[in-house]
RNA sequence: GGGCCGGUAGCUCAACGGCAGAGCAACUGACUCUUAAUCAGUUGGUUGGGGGUUCGAAUCCCCCCCGGCUCACCA
């Protein structure tokens, strides 16, 4: 955990740190990118001894734009209102559409661990007065923004554009107006049909007391007054802001030239890309994020965001690939060695605060948790679907000692994960499906010797006792009639596989074979052996 | 067009001025209850290309190639 320990070595004094939002709909794994930094660097500091505040804002003045998350009818009257003032769709009894999705992503952050000091809401800070001295300076101060904007971003706005949106009188919306005057008091606004294509204005023009909560300054301004407002020290943002001429460069701009306040240092953080591409649930490309929480559990999922650099992009390809066991395993890996388990292979630098980090509890006992048994990802995958098998005492007898309330939880949801990993994104090779219909294919390669064990195999299955009923007394035959022909185990077994699941290996042969019915298993043998199948008696 | 990130073993990545490494995969061997386990070992590299700085470069500088993201309207 360099970046992060690095960090918090380099600042000095008490620190704010501060993301904001906009509770426009759901909230997908990509963009959980930046509250985990936000969270780690919060935990570095504290670590350190330094005192520190997490902020998290929800900007939900913001004007409504995302058409597709309204009914059909409700589109020409609630698109460009402010979020606050948008009902809540859902009808579950949230204040407005706006308390709904914040609601969402405040759950998201608390199932993984993140939990800021104080949420702020834009509009109970613009209700309450305390965004107006903002204002009033942006108003004043209009023509050095409009000369940011042409220096930083190159976009020239008109001689009379004013950094500022008001909440219009008669239909309510904020996205549709523009201000064109400010006589220190009062500001002229008109609500333009055209002036954005997602929302229409009504035509409506006035002249108004732009405080209070009856407008809404720019989004670079708002950002920037965020950071004066509460001090702000340290605020990560997303490459798609941390961009040259982007909206950190403005808000920096805006901060240092406008309000006369260094802005906050900044942590500009890539994005995680699935197989190389954007991850985008609208697309259809990559993966949806509802998929991705249900596989990854909270810690593995802060392991896989805070591991890398935060300006390093994110290459995870969960789909066909082991690329979530191997999650699993690096979890693991950084437990044994924060425990003082023997570790194979290098660790990564600060290895104990990636582990640290990765756990939900800020406050946990670290030891105690890297100490407990956690069962392999790709081993639980695999038992999961082996009929029969009892899956805790399997656990426990490989611990050696029963399992601790902890590890009864991993374990529940490791299983719960590995379920769902199979069922989506796990690669051919890591499921196991017997093959009841027919002799797979595969099956063709077997040996002559393979095929006269299998036979000895199907008949000592029928003699004298009938077959075996366990999968210890399979696995007994097993090896006894292997021996018996000098046939190698590893070719017994291989040959079993074969005829089964058509590879080469798999699960505990004679468990598998115990979950099957002993006729299907004897039929099956013999119809690997090359002996006709159905028609004995 | 601007910006950012990346290109190192088959895959995922580490090493960030001092002998190019690990995990997984592959391969070899061991193991009569083991068969995706465990253990031991092996293979695998012109660090995208070219120049420069340096006693020494994957690492720093310049140019180029490739891949990706992002901005340029709004938030």
């Amino acid at each position: 955990m360099d970046w992060a320990d690095e960090l918090a070595a380099s600042v000095d004094g008490p620190q704010v740190v501060n993301d904001s939002k906009t509770p426009s709909g759901t909230v997908h794994v990509g963009s959980l990118r930046g509250p985990v930094i936000l969270d780690v660097i919060a935990r570095a500091l504290r670590a350190r001894g330094t005192t520190t505040s997490l902020l998290y804002g929800v900007d939900d003045l913001d004007p409504m734009d995302a058409q597709a998350l309204l009914t059909p009818d409700a589109i020409e009257h609630e698109m460009g209102r402010p979020l606050a003032h948008v009902p809540d769709q859902a009808g579950d009894c949230h204040a407005s559409y706006a308390r709904h999705h914040a609601q969402t992503f405040i759950d998201t952050f608390a199932g993984l661990g993140i939990h800021p000091d104080r949420y702020y809401w834009m509009s109970d800070l613009y209700a309450a007065g305390t965004v107006d001295p903002y204002i009033r300076t942006a108003l004043d101060r209009a023509e050095a923004v409009r000369a940011i904007y042409r220096r930083v971003a190159n976009v020239q706005h008109p001689a009379d554009w004013h950094p500022l949106q008001v909440v219009c009188e008669s239909c309510a919306k904020v996205g549709t107006t523009i201000v064109t005057r400010w006589d220190g008091e009062r500001v002229f606004y008109e609500c333009r049909p055209n002036l954005v294509t997602w929302a229409r204005g009504c035509g409506h023009a006035g002249l108004v007391r732009p405080f209070g909560g009856r407008a809404k300054l720019g989004w670079n301004l708002e950002w920037a007054a965020q950071w004066s407002i509460f001090g702000v020290t340290i605020e990560p943002s997303g490459k798609d802001l941390s961009t040259a001429g982007g909206s950190r460069d403005r808000a920096d701009a805006i901060a240092r030239e406008v309000f006369e306040r260094e802005p906050p240092l900044n942590v500009p953080y890539e994005f995680l890309n699935i197989g190389g591409r954007k991850m985008s649930t609208s697309k259809g490309l990559g993966v949806a994020a509802h998929e991705i929480v249900r596989v990854v559990p909270p810690e593995q999922l802060r392991l896989l965001f805070l591991r890398p650099r935060p300006q390093t992009a994110i290459e995870f390809d969960p789909s066909g690939s082991d690329a979530i066991p191997r999650l699993f395993d690096e979890f693991d890996r950084l437990a044994d060695a924060t425990a003082g388990r023997p570790v194979r292979g290098e660790l990564p630098a600060g290895h104990e605060s990636v582990f640290r980090y990765s756990l939900l509890d800020p406050q946990a006992d670290v030891a105690g948790i890297a100490a407990a048994f956690r069962p392999a990802f790709g081993h639980l995958a695999l038992l999961r679907q082996i009929p029969g098998v009892d899956i805790d005492a399997r656990i426990e007898a490989e611990k050696g000692a029963p399992l601790t309330p902890l590890e009864v939880a991993t374990l529940r949801e490791r299983a719960a994960a590995a379920d769902a990993w199979l069922a989506t994104f796990a690669p051919d090779k890591a499921r196991i499906a017997v093959n009841r219909e027919r002799l797979p294919d595969e099956a063709e390669a077997l040996a002559s010797d393979q095929r006269a064990w299998l036979a000895r195999l199907a008949a000592a299955a029928l003699d004298p006792n009938g077959p075996p009923r366990s999968g210890d007394a399979w696995q007994a035959l097993i090896f006894a009639t292997a021996t018996d022909l000098g046939l190698a185990a590893g070719r017994a077994f291989a040959a079993l596989y074969l005829a089964f699941l058509g590879r080469p290996n798999g699960p505990r042969a004679g468990w598998l074979l115990a979950s099957l019915e002993a006729s299907f298993v004897v039929e099956r043998l013999r119809a690997a052996a090359g002996e006709p199948g159905k028609e004995t008696s």
